[in-house]
DNA sequence: ATTTTGTACAGGGTTTTTCCTGTTTTTGGC
DNA sequence: GCCAAAAACAGGAAAAACCCTGTACAAAAT
């Protein structure tokens, strides 16, 4: 057995001390090459000479996060494997982050014994899927079809007219003030309402704030 | 100089590990009295014959999140220093978490040596607030005009039908259906969202929506 | 060249929300 | 026991939101 190059990607510094500290106590057998604050920073610390097996990798970050790093290391880096820890645990990251093909996913309750089995198991099989993450990628596929809208699809599925529309609908202007506000008749308002109704499946104004908030279309 | 004794409260198992690595490594002056996932976890696992010195303690917990638990700790144990170590670094959480007496605020940023000192600088001078902190607290209190209403506040100033109003509020269904959900007249509901309207000082449907997630009264 | 799509608008309606001023009952503190 | 606040309710009215069908025109896709 060899040392296992690892690389950690997080803009927690505390927590990626932590994860270095338990991952050396667990196990000695394991080198940290560096460390990145987000992807950005994970593409210039990178050594094309010297490349980690495993990247530790957050999703929630600054300037670059992990979905955008997963895909900048598979066109870059595809021999590198990718280990997620975050604390994100819904589904449709988990998702997401095993069709970009990283080799396990580790949510924030998992014992320090388990991150160190995970690393093993990826070495050596290459991949390390809990059951948590099995079923949630099961209970995905069952469910494929009522989730044909995803975040990336909506901007496409929305006119540049309607995302401006939308942003003004999560706002306590009236459909008439909008008018004024656009030089448009009220009418026609009326009718990026509609057909925001239709696209986004809403049935009200308040139905069209909180899809816009859900899917971060807008900041509030 | 005798043993620190520890306490930490974050959901986030593999950090709660990390930390206590760390803390470990750095001094082996500390003592890990024990660990909880949330505040009401740490209800029940904190001894009051053996009362930790410093509990540090993450914001974002389910069940019972960072405020309430610090709240909580200050009406039954007063005496329980607590640190904030936070991914949060929002102005207004940390104001706010000062505001309850928190002895220090750790962002994401900070080194592990600093989670040394400030555990040694709160137990012997009592406090440890970094120049972030008191640059944060500075810029809140010149603004603090601005920020009439705060978070904590907002809880007392609704009723507990308004919160609940308010929550059925940031869905799709109509007052009227509200009305019969709740077995209560539509001209109550009226009375509910107009008192609302008044309090929170919005001026339709979609800016109590608004209201309610900035604040984060509802997830969504 | 034809169809689709985005944009803009309209008539004519219903439903929902919003606003006003009131009353009654219940409940928790002092 | 009294008072204040909360909870529940109501009539009446105006404004806003919602729904449907249909027109027109230009640009882009097929």
């Amino acid at each position: 057995m060899q040392f296992i190059k690892i690389a950690l990607v997080d803009d927690h510094k505390l927590f990626r001390k932590g994860l270095i500290s338990l991952i050396e106590m667990v196990n000695a057998s394991h080198i940290i090459l560096f460390e990145a604050d987000n992807g950005l920073d994970l593409q210039k610390k990178i050594d094309p000479k010297n490349l980690p097996d495993i990247i530790l990798m957050d999703i929630n970050m600054p300037s670059m996060n992990g979905f955008a790093s997963v895909e900048w290391l598979n066109k870059n880096y595809p021999l590198v494997k990718v280990l997620v820890v975050s604390m994100i645990e819904k589904e449709e990251s988990i998702v997401q982050m095993l069709k970009l093909g990283v080799k396990g996913y580790l949510g924030k309750d998992v014992e320090p014994t388990e991150l160190a089995d995970a690393l093993q198991s990826i070495m050596n099989k290459g991949f390390y899927y809990t059951d948590f993450i099995t079923g949630k990628l099961v209970h995905s596929l069952q469910h494929a079809d009522d989730e044909i809208v995803k975040k990336a699809d909506i901007l496409k599925l929305m006119t540049e007219r309607e995302k401006e529309f939308l942003e003004m609908a999560c706002t306590e202007i009236t459909y008439n003030e909008m008018a004024e506000k656009l030089f448009l008749s009220p009418k026609t308002i009326d009718g990026y309402r509609n057909t925001l109704f239709d696209k986004l499946k809403v049935k009200s104004r308040v139905g069209l704030v909180i899809f816009a908030v859900k899917h971060g279309l807008v900041e509030l």
